[in-house]
DNA sequence: TGTACATCAGTGAACGCGCGTTCACTGATGTAC
DNA sequence: TGTACATCAGTGAACGCGCGTTCACTGATGTAC
């Protein structure tokens, strides 16, 4: 009972490994099911032997991401003080390494929840934990002398939409290495978290 | 040579007039030409007699939105000091007006810039000129003391990314009044330009 | 171990839906004389 | 001003393309005995 089911695993991840790729090269929106099955090599009709559809090879993906990311254990021992320009770039670093390596998927991800309520849904639930990470981080700062522009929890929010802003623009568009695109926005953030010295570090 | 071609004019009024109400409704990428013209009350050839394509009315609207500008004559006499609160509040409510004002074609232009190459391109024509006066005020207040946390023009495309990511998320999420945000945002982005206190203002 | 049958992943041509686009037609407006 | 013809915006049914989805078929793998 078992090597007709790892073919048919290996079809599977051969598809979703096909979508990733063409998703980056097209975006999802752009992408029919046969470019997908043509570029994993397959039959059109294969497709349907693992997925319903499109949305749903998307949400495999997505299941396939978030695993990775439990797995890595991501926030264990970092620097959480957002008064120390180290602690905000360790941040800054951390969402922009996510991006980077999840870019067909976060990317297909936004571009699905454009037009479906459900995926725009599913990107406000994944964002959320890190914008209340970071305000637990700014209440912390806040605490230890730093002064917030406002409410941390919208502070954090207002980084998180820089953050997903600028790094797409910057990988994107191929600005530069991604050394200095994160050095250039741990400097704006840290600053507007420093509206003034009062007795930060 | 008249009676007609002014009731042509009306129905090519009210096709944008109903693109307008729809795109917002739905969005650019979920209209169907259908849509529109049963909005507008018309039959569906008739949308053919003024427009080509749904991209046409796209540009059409887009156009419309830039002579309106042009003719509102935005930036006479307005605060260019980026070391005066009140400077950058002024050029953060300018944008966030015109966002409102402009809503449904701005947004139907970022949805179409995803899945064409040609409107994502006039989407950056659109923005460039703002960053580049963001930048040169930014400039300015280089030169009398602020410390900026970098090169202004790399500054004024973050500041122009965080306009954009967050004027949408607030007035889209209903998170409360356009005072608010305007106000949030300006201490932010106020706060992110000047990095330590030299001899602003 | 060998044979006969069952199951199932995969195939790709064919089907059919949705929607953009066309086009013969209408009736009103414009023009010529 | 009146009549006969031309033009044109608008109509909506019909057409046809693109693409998602199905399905009869194949050949390999699994199972029963």
């Amino acid at each position: 009972v078992t090597v007709r089911k790892e073919q048919a695993a290996q079809t599977e991840a051969d598809l979703k490994k096909a979508a990733r790729v063409v998703f980056e090269r097209q975006g999802y929106l752009n992408t029919k099911i046969t470019d997908i099955t043509r570029e994993a090599g397959r039959a059109a009709g294969s497709f349907y032997t693992h997925f319903p559809s499109k949305d749903a090879i998307l949400e495999a993906l997505l299941a396939d991401m978030l695993v990775e990311v439990d797995e890595s254990l991501a926030f264990v021992g970092h620097n959480g003080d957002f008064n120390d320009p180290e602690g905000v770039r360790w941040h800054v670093a951390a969402y922009w390494n996510f991006y980077r390596q999840h870019k067909p998927v976060v990317q297909a991800l936004q571009q699905a929840a454009i037009t479906s309520e459900t995926f725009a849904e599913r990107l406000r639930e994944l964002m959320a934990p890190d914008i209340g990470h970071m305000a637990a981080h700014l209440r912390d700062a806040a605490e230890a002398g730093a002064v917030l522009p406002g409410d941390p929890h919208i502070v954090a929010t207002m980084i998180s939409s820089l953050l997903g802003a600028w790094a797409s623009e910057w990988i994107d568009g191929k600005r530069g290495p991604d050394d200095e695109g994160i050095t250039a926005l741990t400097g704006f953030i840290y600053s507007a978290i420093h509206s003034a010295r009062i007795g930060s570090g």
